[in-house]
DNA sequence: CGGATTTGACCTGCGC
DNA sequence: GCGCAGGTCAAATCCG
């Protein structure tokens, strides 16, 4: 996936896309609706936008994903989405899209991220590595995990001889390797692992060079999902966590299965959220953003069919500005109406 | 007791 | 070829 070269945008020195609700927003002008909510996280409807794209050769695993980010990466398209002007979108930077192509194994590297990170402006702030794989200058290390269950007869050959095993891996370093489709969100939170509606399994945990923080691996406890995620805090900006997902989910998301709300939204990060009544009027606290996010980090990923038709009956129903939501939501740092 | 987490060992790929 | 770093495995341990 080429995200870079994509349409509009106002991109920055590096590379970044900065589209979000800014002083707009903060002087009471487009608000957030449940409509918008929808738009934003569950659409399925591609958001058309000019130049980037893959080419022939490059792997796109799905549309929607591709449609979905360059939607943000384009004023007009993410206008469109969200049925607004486009001059209503503005440029100010509460969500930022990195495009760039992320060198040495993504931007999940204590380096790599950690530069990201420092670049993005940290709160809600999504990254999206280029995954196409080959386009890449380097692939993935990642030869167990799903390629071992595609080679069980192989494995089994390698018990018997070693010698065969050796002549293998060398016939496989030749081949060319595809990465999975990686999706990165940069989210402020003192929780490392956020709740994201899915079941994960932690299965290893590294030290980062150059970094004080750990990354931690899970991988989708659902049988035959071959999802992975990667959790790492930034070195530089220790309040912000770097979580890479990979892959693409082979079913629903149990929460979402719940169609709760209060579920959708029940994080401990949610926790630092500042008093509401400090959020300006129609504001969409990027926190709560970024938890959606997390929530449902990337709609392409679930096959099909799409995991919600609508949104949860509490998002149909309510607008994010209605308090009484909020409180219900968010009781322990919803102080009385105001 | 079963599932999740921890953690050291191991594998792989890349740069020098 | 060697060392380094990322990524994964799997036994040990923890926990509800």
């Amino acid at each position: 996936m080429s995200c870079g070269g994509g349409g509009g945008g106002d991109q920055d020195r590096h590379g970044l896309y900065h589209l979000a609700r800014g002083d707009d927003a903060a002087t009471g002008g487009y608000q957030f609706s449940s409509n918008d909510i929808e738009s934003f996280f569950f659409s399925q409807q591609p958001v058309g936008i000019g130049g980037g794209g893959g080419s022939a050769d490059e792997i796109v695993p799905y549309s929607s994903i591709t449609d979905y980010l360059q939607g943000f990466l384009d004023p007009a398209g993410l206008a469109r989405h969200l049925d607004v002007p486009s001059q209503d979108v503005p440029t100010k930077h509460q969500l930022s899209v990195d495009v760039r192509s992320h060198d040495r194994d993504s931007q999940g590297t204590g380096s790599a991220a950690g530069e990201g990170a420092a670049l993005l402006t940290p709160k809600s702030s999504v990254s999206f590595s280029s995954s196409g794989g080959e386009g890449e200058g380097k692939s993935h290390r990642c030869k167990k995990g799903p390629a071992k269950e595609a080679d069980e007869e192989d494995l089994q050959d390698d018990e018997e001889n070693p010698k065969k095993a050796t002549n293998k891996a060398t016939k496989k370093k030749a081949e060319k390797r595809q990465r999975l489709p990686r999706v990165s969100f940069l989210t402020k939170s003192e929780v490392d692992h956020l709740e994201d509606g899915y079941r994960w399994r932690k299965y290893g945990q590294k030290a980062v060079k150059n970094s004080a923080y750990p990354r931690s691996y899970y991988r989708c406890t659902t049988p035959k999902c071959g999802v992975k995620k990667r959790v790492e805090r930034s070195y530089q900006d220790p309040s912000t966590v770097i979580t890479t997902y990979e892959g693409q989910h082979t079913h629903h998301s149990p929460a979402s299965l719940r169609g709760s709300a209060a579920h959708l939204f029940m994080s401990p990060g949610l926790h630092t959220l500042p008093p509401p009544h400090l959020m300006p009027p129609g504001m969409f606290h990027p926190d709560l953003m970024s938890m959606m996010h997390m929530q449902y980090p990337n709609p392409g990923m679930y096959l099909p069919p799409p995991p919600m038709a609508t949104p949860p009956a509490a998002l149909q129903q309510h607008h994010f500005t209605d308090y009484a939501l909020l409180q219900d939501l968010f009781p322990s740092t919803m102080p009385n109406n105001p």
